[in-house]
DNA sequence: GCTTGACCTTGACGTAGCGTCAACGTCTCT
DNA sequence: AGAGACGTTGACGCTACGTCAAGGTCAAGC
């Protein structure tokens, strides 16, 4: 028998065999003349049993050193393990098809709604677009979210609730468009200074102190998170910021 | 923000982020003088979408696609397939449990014993070792259920279950062990005539018709599966079987 | 000034289980 | 004698990175 009947007789390709030797799981036979491989019905028996493992999930690796100790034991080893790491291949895939479908039911399918549920709705109902800077705002929150432990992450949502009432969403998107209006001028406007009294006082009581918190100020208001988002503020909205945050540093 | 700093702000590792580059996932951000690369928040948002993305499963070709189209159409559609997918898998994934389960049932457990349940069942009832040949017969029928279609293996099956009747089973254990002592002998030996009556006799009717159709002798009784069986057999083993099929050919 | 250690750079190789050429020899059929 | 179906070894490709290798850069401590 050559290598092209042994791979047709038990069902695998010619370069599966051949694979299998080099790997040492079945043994090399002998050779013809012409340096054919000449195959007997017991390499065919071997070959078989290898697949019957393989098709179980077996790794090539375990294969070998199941056959090797001739005991039953290692295989009873071995398929243990497998079901138990079938097992939580199942919760994981239960888990992602969950997932799946909890994004499927959304009408607004985007990359980023891909964030957290809870996120996904406060995004939703916070930036109805149009404003330039309502993505950068949304852009930080998606990271947060993506990056944050969740513990902080679900106190973030908790505090950012009260913004999405009809009422606060208002007044935030006036704000929104006058941070946008704000943006070429000069970081001495007074419209600054205007803006970032009604951004403070915008922002809740428990919200500006785990801000200030989280958010420590340098001496002279240099924040690190400020430096972080570079080219997405003019000097004037970064200005805004530094008032603000100032503002409510004092509140609480 | 170096490499390291937004790998770690993500979650990932830096070789992460430069496989990313390479595969045009993420842009190549600015370099520093010193080649360094120097991130911004942008790049941030960016790589937690493709992470966000990642972590649902698809794969980064996918990705590329999807955040290509910056639709959320293709998106919904690459999750719609993912999601059936992952039915598939999950099917699969059962399945494969369901046989663990039974193997792991079955008190002797042995790589054989990964053939389909009946025969296991077939094979611990009819080869109760110590005969040299058992053993070959015994390899013959796993390869069989290994190979043939389900079809054929199941009427193999239904085929064979006289033999495992009390009687029949000590009746087939005493010709094994004549076919084990008659190994040395020649060809001629009378006891090989006798023992290849005794074995046709041994074989139900139905089956003895299968046997000949499926094994059809050539015109000097040069039988292929003879010959592939190669050195398992001796010459008086060989010419036992010979005149077996012989004999059952005539009776049919 | 020198070392140490933590970071960065590019490039190449390894993973599992084969599939798929490439470049060539062998056998059978017509 | 040519065609077509087989066989041989060897090398590269696939996923999503991990892991060296061989260096360059930078801040801190001696």
């Amino acid at each position: 028998m050559r290598i092209g009947e042994l791979a047709a007789l038990v069902g695998v390709s010619t370069q599966t065999v051949r694979h299998y030797h080099h790997l040492g799981l079945l043994p090399e036979p002998a050779r013809l003349a012409n340096g054919y491989r000449e195959y007997r019905l017991r390499d065919a028996v071997v070959l078989a049993r290898v697949r019957r493992l393989a098709e179980l999930g077996l790794s090539l690796d375990e294969i070998r050193d199941v056959l090797a100790d001739d005991q039953g034991r290692e295989l009873r080893e071995v398929l243990g393990e497998l079901d138990a790491d079938l097992a939580r291949q199942q919760d994981a895939i239960a888990a992602r098809r969950a997932r799946l479908a909890a994004l499927l039911a959304r009408p607004d399918l985007e990359p980023d709604s891909t964030v957290s549920p809870e996120m996904a709705d406060v995004l939703r109902d916070l930036y109805a677009a149009g404003s330039r800077f309502a993505e950068v705002d949304r852009d930080l929150l998606t990271l947060m979210d993506t990056t944050a432990e969740p513990a902080a992450r679900d106190a973030v949502l908790d505090l950012m609730r009260p913004l999405t009432e009809p009422a606060a969403l208002a007044r935030g998107h006036e704000l929104y468009a006058r941070l946008d209006a704000v943006a070429g001028a000069s970081p001495g406007d007074p419209r600054v200074t205007e803006l970032a009294a009604d951004l403070a006082a915008h922002i809740p009581g428990e919200m500006a102190a785990a801000m200030v918190e989280h958010l420590p100020a340098g001496e002279d208001g240099d924040q690190p998170w400020l430096e972080m988002m570079g080219d997405e503020l003019t000097p004037a909205q970064t200005e805004v910021f530094r008032q603000a945050v100032r503002i409510l540093a004092g509140r609480t």
